[in-house]
DNA sequence: AGCACGCCGACT
DNA sequence: GTCGGCGTGCTC
């Protein structure tokens, strides 16, 4: 018997030990099974120790050893054990997470024999005489065979209708060895290109390219492109020339990017095998991406998020599309961001990689400034397309109901009259509500942080997120004396609700998280719209991404002030970016298309700048204000999140924290870490549990790094009872 | 995390 | 009388 120290997908900060049979040929990074507790679990040998902390009599025997080589690559090994350290989280949650479900439950890792469904004779027989007639869905099922394989439970039917022909003896099942041809061989009768697919590219598309293709070995590329300007274009090439060279490319999409017509775009350029990882294959089918992948058996992967954990045989190249997009950020369990993982991923292979956006992340613009990234800018849009006419509403003294101002129906009428369809946007995202005044503009504000109020409908009172202090709703504006104040809130059922008042012969859809829930339902919305069944669309982000609405010539931003005056430093980021999006939905064709944005406050100088030059500009100048406020990029964060139903509980354990930074800031004399907090979340209360936060600051990286590596090494918080989480470079400050 | 154990209030 | 809420403690 030898000790074997094994991983667990625990929330904890500790491996565990067990025996394993003398005559175990298991390798570190095997899956094993053991018995935990009362439950048995899968977990990745991690070490292999002389001894071990605990008394021998306590190592419980592991029960299976599920592979024979490790489960994870080595470059993918490495990248984890990286990612654990500088995400703060326990290896075992990281290795389990980045392996398929059914790997993580315990399945077999390689390939086994599949099972395909065959026609028999008396199958064939029945097609012809079409006795199927009353069961339509099983004759599709069945005479699909006559022209494609099906295998059991990876095809377009259900596993009745199957069962159902089966029953008939119209089919019979066959087990066949599944025989691993690289992908390179699978296309090898056709060129890896359809070139009559291939656009040429302009001047500045063409100067783009050569200096990708030109650059060995790792590089971050920023390609900084405006909509239209042929981002993707230059990617499908790039992408091409790393195929011809026989290797694997990883392309990365936003959750809401990866529709079918990006890759039908993929499909139509290239003969190669291209795996997609969407969200609603089985565990089953993403066993089968990650083994193909593996195998080589595929040449270009396209998914989400956590398609960044697929293992290759030999990548070539990772793309990551709309790199400032925030859902390539984990928000739960282990709280990674795929965009900066697969820089350091890239770094590794020694790949290149390149991340688009016509909005970068201002993370990424900086990237630019130190050197880190190498900027690609495509200025030119490569078709024809109309200037955008741009206005401003502003609110002050307009009359507005739930956030529509009579300006703003004007413009509304008048398209509509015309026959156009008109979009309206509703950012809420991050935004708690601020009170100000109608009148004049003015805001509530904490005199001690300079920051705004957040505005607390239940309780009736402004509360200040940064210093916790909390006041009385005032009556009357401070400023100017109005009693008219009101609050930036404002919800997309309200707006309906308006909306079918003021336009009743219109067809209303309503697109967002709430609306769309049930599956095929935005499907069913888009199709609405496209046909015109409706005139007027409200959405929130999921509308803004990915969609083109040709007749759509009226854009309108509603909640503009919001993000102006958020409490999240990353609003006016976040805004920017929704803003040039949703100017890229309307007016493409041949009409002209308007963006109207409404305010109180049309002088703001980030949204002067942006309006009047665009996104670069306002970057840069968004950015000086970063940097002179010391925020992120110029400045590293780490959120502690403490949860609790007892609020003094919650405050009290980031209290401990909070203490414990201090106590390292005298013990080493450490210089420039800011602790703010703790400060009761902005949403406090969810679902019964009192949410408390507490965010530490450093303009060194580095730095921040060590002092949460000491808070782990130490763990003073061991026993206690409050759930707590922390979000290394934490994307929502709510 | 996930599970067992143990304690207390409100129910067929 | 028991069912089930959740607070507590433990997992090699």
């Amino acid at each position: 018997m030898k000790l074997v120290r094994v991983a667990l997908a625990v929330p904890l900060f500790q491996f565990f030990d067990y025996w394993l049979p003398a005559d175990s040929e298991a390798q570190i990074g095997c899956r094993v099974s053991v018995p935990f507790g009362t439950q048995t679990r899968v977990g990745v040998i991690v070490d292999f120790p002389q001894h071990s902390e605990v008394p021998e009599e306590q190592i419980k025997p592991i029960l299976n050893c599920l592979d024979e080589t490790s489960v994870f690559s080595a470059p993918l090994w490495r990248l984890l054990h990286w990612a654990a350290s500088y995400y703060q989280a326990p290896l075992g949650e990281v290795l389990l997470n980045a392996l398929p479900v059914k790997l993580r439950q315990g399945e077999s890792a390689v390939e086994k024999t599949k099972t395909f469904f065959k026609l028999t004779a008396l199958g064939q027989q029945a097609l012809k005489d079409d006795e199927l007639k009353r069961s339509k869905k099983q004759r599709e099922a069945l005479s699909s065979l006559l022209t494609a394989e099906a295998e059991k439970g990876n095809n377009g039917f259900s596993a009745t209708i199957w069962a159902n022909l089966k029953q008939k003896e119209y089919i019979e099942e066959i087990e066949q060895k599944t025989e691993i041809v690289p992908w390179q061989e699978k296309c090898a009768p056709l060129p890896i290109t359809n070139a009559e697919n291939r656009l040429t590219l302009n001047k500045e598309q063409a100067l783009a390219l050569t200096q990708l293709v030109f650059r060995q070995g790792f590089a971050a590329w920023l390609l900084d492109g405006v909509t239209g300007s042929g981002k993707t274009e230059i990617y499908l090439q790039f992408i091409e020339e790393i195929l011809q060279k026989g290797r694997q490319v990883l392309v990365l999409v936003p959750e809401i990017g990866l529709t079918p017509q990006t890759v039908q775009r993929f499909q139509s350029r290239f003969n190669v095998e291209i795996d997609v990882l969407h969200s609603n294959l089985n565990e089953t089918q993403r066993l089968q991406v990650w083994q193909r992948a593996k195998n080589g058996q595929s040449a270009v992967v396209i998914g989400t998020r956590s398609a960044l954990f697929t293992q290759f045989k030999d990548l070539g190249l990772i793309v990551i599309d709309e790199e400032h997009d925030g859902s390539f950020k984990q928000q739960d369990g282990w709280r990674y961001h795929a965009r900066d993982l697969a820089v350091v991923y890239a770094k590794q292979l020694n790949i290149p990689i390149i991340l688009g956006s016509a909005t970068p992340s201002f993370e990424s613009l900086n990237n630019v400034k130190l050197g880190k990234y190498s900027s690609i800018v495509l200025s030119k849009r490569a078709g024809k397309s109309t200037a955008l006419r741009q206005f401003v509403i502003d609110l002050k003294h307009q009359r507005i109901q739930n956030g529509l101002s009579d300006a703003l129906l004007n413009k509304m009428r008048e398209h509509l009259e015309k026959g156009n369809q008109v979009l309206l946007f509703l950012n809420r995202r991050g935004f708690a509500p601020v009170l100000f005044c109608h009148e004049c503009g003015w805001i509530a504000q904490c005199r001690h942080c300079d920051k705004p109020y957040t505005y607390h409908q239940r309780q009736r009172v402004l509360r200040c997120h940064h210093c916790a202090s909390q006041k009385a709703v005032p009556r009357q504006c401070e400023q100017c004396g109005s009693t008219h104040l009101m609050t930036t809130g404002l919800g997309t059922e309200q707006l309906e609700d308006v909306l079918k008042q003021h336009f009743p012969q219109y067809g209303i859809t309503r697109i967002d998280r709430d609306s769309t829930q049930r599956k095929g339902r935005l499907e069913n919305y888009l199709q609405d719209i496209h046909q015109g069944r409706s005139q007027i669309l409200i959405g929130t982000q999921m509308l803004a991404k990915g969609h083109h609405f040709p007749d759509v010539t009226l854009v309108a931003l509603l909640n503009v002030d919001g993000a102006l005056f958020s409490v999240d430093f990353r609003a006016e980021e976040r805004l920017a970016q929704l803003y040039m999006q949703v100017a890229g939905r309307a007016g493409r064709e041949e009409k002209q298309g308007e963006v109207v944005l409404q305010t109180h406050y049309p002088d703001h100088p980030l949204l002067r700048k942006l309006l009047a030059q665009g996104y670069a500009a306002f970057a840069e100048q968004a950015l000086a204000l970063r940097r002179q406020t010391g925020l992120p990029p110029f400045s590293s964060q780490a959120l502690f999140k403490a949860q609790s139903r007892h609020s003094e509980q919650a405050e009290a354990l980031l209290n401990q924290v909070a203490d414990y930074f201090r106590r390292w800031i005298i013990e080493e004399k450490i210089e420039g870490l800011q602790i703010l907090g703790p400060i009761p979340a902005p949403f406090v209360k969810k679902a019964g549990q009192y949410r408390w936060q507490l965010l530490l600051q450093h303009a060194s990286k580095g730095a921040l790094q060590r002092g949460l590596s000491r808070f782990q090494a130490d763990s003073p918080l061991k026993q206690s009872q409050v759930r707590w989480i922390l979000d290394v470079d934490p994307l929502d400050l709510t």
